[in-house]
DNA sequence: GCCGTTTTCGGCCCGACTGTTTTCAGTCG
């Protein structure tokens, strides 16, 4: 799928075309272009196929034969061509904190600063004060910023953002200042990543509650401060972004800091068609007020009902809204149970019946413990005789345990070539079968798909576990054609995973809602190796909702005798 | 560069904080 490939090529224009001063209204023509492809649910080249380009919102005449281009020949002339205009580096300084297209362009002209290396011998150096407009506090604001560049962090994943924001809420919320208080940003959009906490607070005394959230023991740098708005740096130099507002204006924040900023821009559009002006205080009319205590009156106020925060991403949820068309997005209550776990049998931290007694806490009807297979044996995967002696303990707890229905099964290794790691003999005497790779991620795209498929083909295998194989922070998903995984998936009814795990969350939002518009069949597990990991059900169904998924789509969401599992008994 | 239930040209979201400025531009959210 090229679909990444031309994102990234209009973001890169978007950069240098940022640095050469070019109109802002062109660099976020690009800028939207690269985003919408980005979470297209569909491969780019369908659409070149079936000369349907232009119905990609913010894709018009000139961007539909630049697509083309890249499609054809993997790469575009003009990208090529402004490269040579703009030294490599300077895009990297764009990256420093407080430095805009506007300094950078300034540094490069003036003083033929090219990459951060030399910005930041002639910060030290004190040839920057000398700069129109610039002064020594630039200055050592500059050398703060490469300092701060330097120690840029990943993005986090949503359990690291949801603890970090969760620290934060504790302590602020004791002030006794503080009315309201509400984590917002991509965190509150449950993002599979977050670059940075964002929290919103109601209150009358918004200084008081600035200077405890900059003074607060975990706070390294203070970035900005002023009585809205202020940023923070914490020891582990993660950003934390906090506003205060009135009570009033709660829901009209809520909705700006909520965002996504695309999103921001469309409600606002949105107002301006209706003669309105909305800004985080609210929408009003002329001068009065007309809506702002909470995001429910925001929405009306513009026509629309009430959008999920998962779903503020300007991906069609305007246009839904509008219709009546938005959907009942399945929630974490309509989980009934987890296919994919670990126990001790193989690399899991605890016993079968640990598990067991956790799943019941959660209320499941149903769990399946997949420990690993054979050839897997880093990961303690099961041979034959150890495969028998599991099927026995299940058995057992089964009797001990009537209250819940504990499936035998296990996460089976697609080899390099797509075949399995058990025999079909042995895989007929298991209640559940997923297939997952755990080898070879770097083969090309048409490989993995082909594995993929084949996996599908096997009548026992049920669902494909972490299909696309990332690890946040170590490993890229790898490609494949969903278009052609897919339809081996409808065909031979095998579902694909959501799986839970905060550095997999895999599938991801826009090709769960891929597999969705292709009729695929989803389930949401944990891949849990340890019972606490039980509870991160909650990213998995995240993701779901960001997908647009409802109870229907997601198999685990029915009752065990509705389990449309295929083979399933 | 895109887009159009008032437009095919002239708009394109809106505001807080900072540093440098003597009234605002740049950056960021
Ligand atoms: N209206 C408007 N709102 C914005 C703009 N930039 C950011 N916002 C709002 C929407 C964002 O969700 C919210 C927080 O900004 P962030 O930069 O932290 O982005 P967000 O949390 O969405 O993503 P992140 O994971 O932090 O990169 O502020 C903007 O340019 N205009
Ligand atoms: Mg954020
Ligand atoms: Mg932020
Ligand atoms: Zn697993």
């Amino acid at each position: 799928m090229k679909n990444k490939l031309v994102a990234k090529i209009f973001r890169d224009i978007a950069e240098i075309l940022e640095i050469k001063g070019e109109n802002h209204f062109r660099i976020r023509a690009y800028e939207r272009a690269s985003q919408n492809i980005e979470s297209l649910p569909d491969d780019i080249e369908a659409f070149v196929k079936e000369d349907k380009l232009k119905d990609i919102s913010g894709i018009g005449k000139d961007l539909e034969e630049k697509i083309k281009e890249i499609v054809s020949t993997g790469k575009l002339e003009y990208l090529e061509k402004l490269k040579k205009d703009i030294p490599e580096g300077l895009i990297e300084i764009l990256n420093v904190p407080g430095i805009g297209p506007k300094t950078a362009k300034l540094l490069y002209e003036k003083l033929d600063i090219q990459d951060v290396v030399m910005l930041e011998r002639m910060a030290h150096a004190g040839k920057i004060r000398d700069l129109e407009g610039m002064g020594e506090k630039t200055e050592e604001n500059i050398l703060a910023g490469i300092e701060l560049f330097k120690k840029t962090r990943e993005r986090l994943d949503l359990k690291i953002a949801t603890e970090v924001a969760e620290g934060f809420v504790a302590q602020l919320e004791k002030l006794k200042d503080v009315k309201r208080i509400n984590p917002a940003g991509s965190l509150r959009r449950m993002k599979d990543t977050v670059r940075d906490i964002d929290i919103l607070i109601s209150s009358n005394n918004p200084q008081k509650i600035m200077d405890a959230f900059t003074t607060l023991a975990d706070v390294k740098d203070v970035i900005a401060k002023g009585p809205a708005k202020s940023s923070i740096r914490t020891k582990d130099n993660i950003q934390v972004d906090a506003r205060v507002v009135g009570e009033s204006s709660y829901g009209a924040s809520l909705m700006y800091f909520t965002g996504s900023k695309e999103h921001n821009i469309k409600l606002r559009q949105l107002a301006i068609k209706h003669g309105l002006k909305l800004n985080e205080y609210g929408i009003f009319k002329a001068e009065r007020r007309i809506a702002g205590k909470t995001e429910e009156e925001m929405y009306k106020a513009l026509g629309l009902s009430y959008i999920e925060p998962e779903l503020r991403e300007d991906r069609g949820e305007f246009e839904a809204s509008l219709k009546g068309a938005l959907p009942d997005l399945v929630k974490i209550e309509d989980i009934k149970g987890d296919l994919h776990m670990h126990s001790t049998w193989s690399d899991g931290g605890n016993s079968m019946e640990e598990m067991v007694i956790k799943s019941m806490e959660l209320g499941y009807e149903y769990i399946a413990i997949t420990d690993h297979s054979q050839g897997l044996k880093i990961a303690g995967g099961l041979n034959t005789h150890e495969l028998e002696l599991k099927r026995k303990e299940i058995d057992e707890l089964n009797k001990k345990y009537r209250d819940i229905k504990i499936l035998f099964g296990s996460e089976v290794d697609i080899d390099s070539d797509g075949n399995l790691d058990y025999p079909d003999s042995l895989l007929r005497g298991m209640d559940i079968v997923i297939g997952a790779i755990h080898t070879g991620f770097k083969q090309p795209s048409s490989f993995i798909t082909k594995r993929i498929i084949k996996a599908c083909q096997n009548k026992y295998v049920n669902i494909i576990a972490h299909p696309t194989g990332r690890l946040w922070g170590s490993r890229d998903a790898y490609d494949m054609d969903f278009k052609e995984v897919f339809k081996a998936a409808l065909d031979t009814n095998t579902a694909f995973e959501i799986n839970s795990f905060p550095e997999r969350l895999d599938l991801n939002d826009i090709n769960s809602r891929m597999a969705k518009e292709a009729g695929v069949k989803i389930v949401i597990n944990t891949d849990s190796h340890l019972a606490e990991h039980l509870n991160m059900m909650k990213f998995g169904v995240a993701v779901a909702r960001r997908a647009w998924l409802e109870k229907n789509d997601i198999l685990n969401t029915a009752i065990f005798s509705k389990l449309k599992l295929k083979n399933l008994g």
